[in-house]
DNA sequence: GATTTAAGAAACCAATAGGTATCTTGACGC
DNA sequence: GCGTCAAGATACCTATTGGTTTCTTAAATC
């Protein structure tokens, strides 16, 4: 009982919906999660509502996970595993860091879940701690990031001297404040004016002006 | 009944508290909710606990702010009017900077506090919206960068046409995103690093190398 | 097909939230 | 000193939440 869908009937038109069980069950959970999360934040990151979304119940998320927090942090966890990047190699810098920017730029903006998760579990002393949450989810784009000056270095666009850790860090960390002050996807002009008028400046070997 | 001391008796030791009425009164409820809101952040921004830091009781507050939104909408503009910023003029772009940054870095991370609530009040539909929330914060610290760099261009420090708005913003957004990303105060030596390894050199007429 | 295991529904509990109503009492104007 | 008004305590209502329990039933295993 309670099933969503008739299931004796081989009827055509019904969608034939089964009770999920373990790992399936698991990753639609985390799945509903992350979407509860990205849609209504961290306030709304409640069991009943993840337990709604993923048309389940309390007790089979209370099964798995002791506490909220702990559903919070595999829910990041899990979102973080599934969300790497695609390393662009255009040939020339400008266009991969731009390229890499814009994958960034979903509708939904990740990084207020992100940053709303954070500052949750840092008010509440309980649950994962911020860095711990951004770990999972900054790690494998900040490598992106690597990846591409790399080839910039090798193809001589970029003058090694001057790549400290904070300016390779500067085009996302640009982009991050722009995305979580306006709350809104960041047009392309603005990250134009990231890669060309900051970034890449501060970079190559030949200073623009001379 | 109920008063905090005991009010008759001119006993020294005792702190003659006495009932607070009007603006007063309406001044400590702000502060006591901005207190809350940086120490608890927005998901504990609830009436009770306002009430209960200001000392006061919640029928006190509803007879001002019809609900929590108003309130944290006040509460957002009451601190964002206190906290001009003094602009310091110590003779170099760089020092100004580093004292300007210093400034905004105290121990209780006021951008938390204010992203807790604009993040609040982006996932909520109702409410104060965001950008409201922002512009009374943001807009007077912006105005004290303003005017230092204006200054370091009249002494030559600055080739103006290097200064593009978003260059002039960049120091504070690379301060908060620090802030926010790491919830803690942020150390000297990156304060140092955004104003040495990549303001000054985006800005200075002469360019580093060469 | 019988057994085991887990999914899911539903009811429940205690705590906390927003919001309101009632009543007492302190502060101020006169 | 007295009347008025608002501060503040308290209790209350309803809704939501974290978390648990009980029971039914579907799915995998043998």
């Amino acid at each position: 009982m309670g099933e969503i869908q008739e299931n004796s009937d081989e009827q055509a038109g019904a969608t034939v919906q089964t009770r999920r069980r373990g790992a399936e069950l698991e990753r639609a959970i985390l799945d509903a999660a992350w979407e509860q999360l990205t849609a209504e934040g961290y306030e709304h990151f409640t069991i009943d509502t993840v337990a709604a979304r993923a048309r389940t119940s309390k007790p089979v998320l209370y099964r798995r996970w002791k506490t909220r927090e702990d559903l919070l942090r595999d829910t990041v966890r899990h979102r973080g595993a599934a969300d790497t990047p695609v390393v662009p190699d255009t040939g020339t810098l400008r266009s991969d860091l731009l390229a890499l920017l814009g994958q960034a730029n979903n509708a939904r903006n990740p990084m207020a879940a992100l940053v709303s998760s954070m500052l949750g579990s840092y008010y509440n002393q309980t649950g994962p701690t911020p860095s711990e949450l951004r770990e999972t989810f900054l790690s494998q784009r900040g490598s992106a990031v690597r990846q591409v000056v790399d080839r910039a270095v090798e193809r001589g666009e970029i003058d090694p001297a001057r790549l400290t850790p904070r300016i390779v860090d500067l085009p996302f960390d640009l982009f991050r404040n722009e995305a979580m002050m306006t709350l809104k996807p960041v047009p392309d002009h603005v990250l134009r004016q990231i890669v060309d008028d900051i970034f890449i400046p501060l970079v190559t070997p030949q200073p623009p002006t001379h």
